[in-house]
DNA sequence: AAGGGTTCACCCAGTTCA
DNA sequence: TGAACTGGGTGAACCCTT
């Protein structure tokens, strides 16, 4: 037999080991290093080769390498406390000590109940608490099941005997990345639908073209909210899980849609009527005067703001780039062209990466766009840039002549809906259909196209966006707007009408863009912008 | 043997040395020297003959030579941090330093200051200061065990007069001769492998085998690089000028302008100003003025004193009331009970009235609430304290017990949620909902249920209430609060989310109590405070 | 005893300012 | 340039409940 003393070594670094920590042999520092950095979703980054071995020495050198060997060797981040189990914990600990204290101190001082002083405080205690938790520290079976530290854990019988003979086959972890990155067309496509149809809801209308209806019609919300809170997963049910489960007929638990939580829609209504919300209209009451109020004409000129940076510029970055387009174009007419894609064609798809950096330019001038965390600020670009490109080409678009008018170029460069008709599918078709019945009353109207456009922008299901409640609000707060200012120039069951109208286009949009993403995913990769390939994820 | 004192010496120029210095034992100014000049393109030029004797004294007088002994006795380029990795750390310094002011502003409950001098706080709270004190007496002699981070100091020598080799088991850098400049991947790999081989632990060393690191920035890591490099130092833009004066008038000043002043005028210009804020921060959009400012903070302080006052108390009143209470109780069990309602729920019930006394002290506290008339301060009571209450028990609530810990009694009196069961009607399973799906983040952190208070405080379709539009107004500027106090603690993605959540509960508070107070409606009226009688119009 | 959390001195980056 | 300071990460020692 081995020296006892020596048989735990740390199945990390190899340091000397006490026992198990988290579900596997460590030494305290990893234990320290696991809980720290297990939970936080930060991603650490290996100085080196993903490889470091590990060794008290080196352990300290690289926090990814350490971080992956932990969950390697079985540790489980499911044992690390949450915060709100620390602070029962803690707030457990205060009790006992208090509770320590005044049975060793003097005890006189604050336990003058004049009354009881027959009765011992306990006993005082348990006419309020009566019979509901001084017992169920000892044999109320309702939370006798188990009491280890950590709820979550259910499976654990900490009483194991030989804890050396039996392999240390514990707990069978669930620490696996998610890696959920299959941004697949289908994907995309799929979610377009679901944008249509959840967007037609008449709940959702109606609680837009009545001022403050509050309509339950909605199920659910249908925002799961997955990724944004570490442990939301891990608390969620935990009560269900004790005390309240056993013994006590429980109706409805865990059901996902209660008749009782309020519609989604409901709370955003309530929060753009915040947002909007102005002295002078509480003042005034209800006589919501249709000319638009302050924080309204504000926000739509934001918009009309960030737009002008992308109207003014210049030829440098449309002449500069329009000559590497002509070279990409004609290299491509002279020689290789290994693919069917036309350069006409080609031409008028490069041309889009132009028009998109222009509309990240133009978000980032949104704040409520630029206060986005960067994630869903990249998956909202990603996801809606092509739609407001062609929203904003739609202003630009030439009836007569069928032909777009780009400005900011010295000959002016129109480009030929034909061109489209060279893609294959049915891109062209789409496109003309949309914009020909776009009434050109609307389209041309800028204020119109550009609320349009910031609707566009926030969908909230585009591939991961991971906030999808906040952006689902600012889309609100602009279809709001939107009314607004529609009723501010229109009569008022006009304005109804074209509002209607107008978010019909949005969903023809969406159709189109898919068509256009089509042609894109069909275009040979090397002859487009790269930040062409990296928007669409071309391979 | 050394004299441990001077143990550590610079490696580079004999001065005294504290530790580690990326990667090698020097003194403060080599270290600063080393930041601030390794990195740099400029070649030095050695005035003499490029081997000057580098001390204290001279180190000034060539760079040359003292950035090639830096380099020579393994100082490492790799450890000094990008640009992009210090603008990172500076924001979230900053960040934190946000929150911690201000949470650390309103006295969070359970967070212990670090060691504080002791008598820094007052008969503030007495409950912590105890406790501290007996912690702080134990654990003094704790550690000078600390050895050297790097254990396996023993074995290094400082005196070896070998400079050019590594001696110890630190980081096995790349930095080399700068001779050659062509760094190839090969070329640096064989380098590594050469120098470490010599006099490196093997171990150590193929621990990092495939290192390939290159001295800047590697570029190997395909890394999508979407940095948030954001961080600009800007314009400071303090809204401080306008907000103090905001400030003052609150109290007196505005008796200038009238004898007579009504009470509402001083809100209105409030509610004005503060929209004005509001409309300048949206204006200026700039994230940086998350911090809060004066008014606001002010605005927040002023409900954590109200609710200190609610906090501290005392047996007394409790006390006091429980013996009512339990005669209460006791009168009913021995005699006639001619109505059904269980003792344990007749006393929650009833504890309810010293909530509500407690809730009607706090709301006189706030200004704007004492500055209301009357009626309508009776009538945002009425109808709010019950919800008031929920929302700060919320914060008491001990889900793993399902029972509610009421603070400032020497026992905890815990009230199990079972009680409530005893109910008719679903009382209960709104209650357990309402908590059970409040986030403890949120629901424990003091700030945040206090404004939430507020804002259910000032709920403006009260029944009887007069002035709807001053409670709206004031209800607007808790709303705006509540938004600011967020965006001041998390990035403006994750404030939103909150925000919005946090509203949900609002409106679902609404529910809850809805059910509560049918519970109160069935019960006895004789057996109840005349508090809530008068409360719930219990006839 | 096991195994959770907590504490605090220490190490070493960066930052400030004279 | 360099002394003094700030602050996040680390780990040995310790505290607490089961
Ligand atoms: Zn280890
Ligand atoms: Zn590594
Ligand atoms: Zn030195
Ligand atoms: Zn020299």
């Amino acid at each position: 037999m081995k020296n006892k003393v020596d048989l735990k070594v740390c199945g990390v670094c190899g340091d000397k080991a006490l026992g198990y920590n988290f579900n596997a042999v460590t030494c305290e520092s990893c234990k320290a290093f696991f809980r720290r950095n297990a939970l936080t979703q930060k991603e650490f980054r290996c100085p080196f080769a993903d490889d470091c071995k590990i060794t008290p020495v080196t352990r300290r050198f690289c926090q990814k390498c350490r971080l992956d060997k932990c969950i390697t060797i079985g540790m489980c981040k499911d044992l690390i406390m949450s915060e709100e189990d620390k602070a029962q914990k803690r707030q457990k600990v205060e009790e006992n000590r208090a509770k320590k204290r005044s049975i060793g101190g003097s005890g006189s001082s604050n336990k003058r109940m004049k009354k009881e002083s027959s009765l011992t405080d306990l006993q005082d205690n348990e006419m309020y608490s009566s019979s509901y938790n001084t017992d169920s520290d000892q044999d109320n079976s309702v939370s006798e099941g188990y009491q280890l530290n950590n709820p979550n854990i259910v499976s654990y019988n900490p009483n194991q005997e030989n804890k050396n003979t039996v392999n240390d086959e514990r707990i069978a972890c669930s620490d696996e990345k998610p890696s959920d990155d299959s941004l697949t067309f289908q994907n995309l496509t799929q979610h377009f639908y679901n944008v249509n149809h959840s967007n037609l809801d008449p709940a959702f209308l109606s609680s837009f073209m009545n001022s403050n209806t509050v309509n339950n019609n909605e199920t659910a919300v249908p925002v799961p909210s997955y990724n944004n809170n570490n442990y939301t997963a891990s608390t969620e049910n935990r009560l269900g899980e004790d005390a309240s489960s056993k013994d006590v007929p429980r109706d409805v638990q865990s059901q996902k849609s209660h008749p009782y939580i309020h519609p989604f829609e409901s709370i955003l209504s309530e929060a753009i009527k915040l947002e909007y919300d102005t002295y002078s209209s509480i003042a005034q009451g209800s006589s919501q005067s249709r000319q638009l109020n302050d924080a309204e004409r504000a926000k739509l000129n934001e918009l009309v703001l960030a737009n002008k940076a992308l109207l003014t510029p210049v030829e440098e970055e449309l002449g500069l780039l329009g000559n590497e387009l002509k070279d990409v174009v004609k290299n491509q007419m002279s020689g290789q062209n290994q693919q069917q894609t036309d350069p006409a064609l080609l031409d008028l798809i490069n041309l889009t990466a132009v028009g998109i950096r222009r509309i990240i330019k133009m978000a980032k001038k949104i704040n409520a766009f630029k206060n986005m965390c960067q994630e869903d600020q990249v998956a909202l670009l990603k996801g809606g840039c092509t739609e407001i490109m062609m929203m904003i080409s739609a202003r630009r678009y030439d009836s007569t002549k069928n032909s777009w008018k780009i400005p900011s170029i010295q000959e002016s460069l129109n480009v030929n809906v034909n061109v489209l008709k060279l893609a294959k599918g049915n891109a062209y078709q789409e496109l003309e259909r949309f914009i020909r019945t776009f009434d050109p009353k609307w389209r041309t109207d800028e204020n119109i196209i550009l609320i349009l456009c910031a609707i566009v922008l926030f969908t909230p299901d585009r591939p991961r966006v991971i906030h999808q409640d906040v952006v689902k609000l600012e889309q609100n707060s602009y279809y709001y707007l939107l009314r607004r200012y529609l009723e501010s120039v229109y009569a008022g069951c006009e304005a109804k009408s074209i509002f209607l109208k107008l978010m019909q286009k949005i969903m023809e949009l969406h159709k189109v863009n898919e068509e256009l993403i089509n042609v894109l995913l069909d275009v040979n990769p090397s002859q487009v912008e790269p930040l062409l390939i990296e928007i669409f994820d071309l391979k």
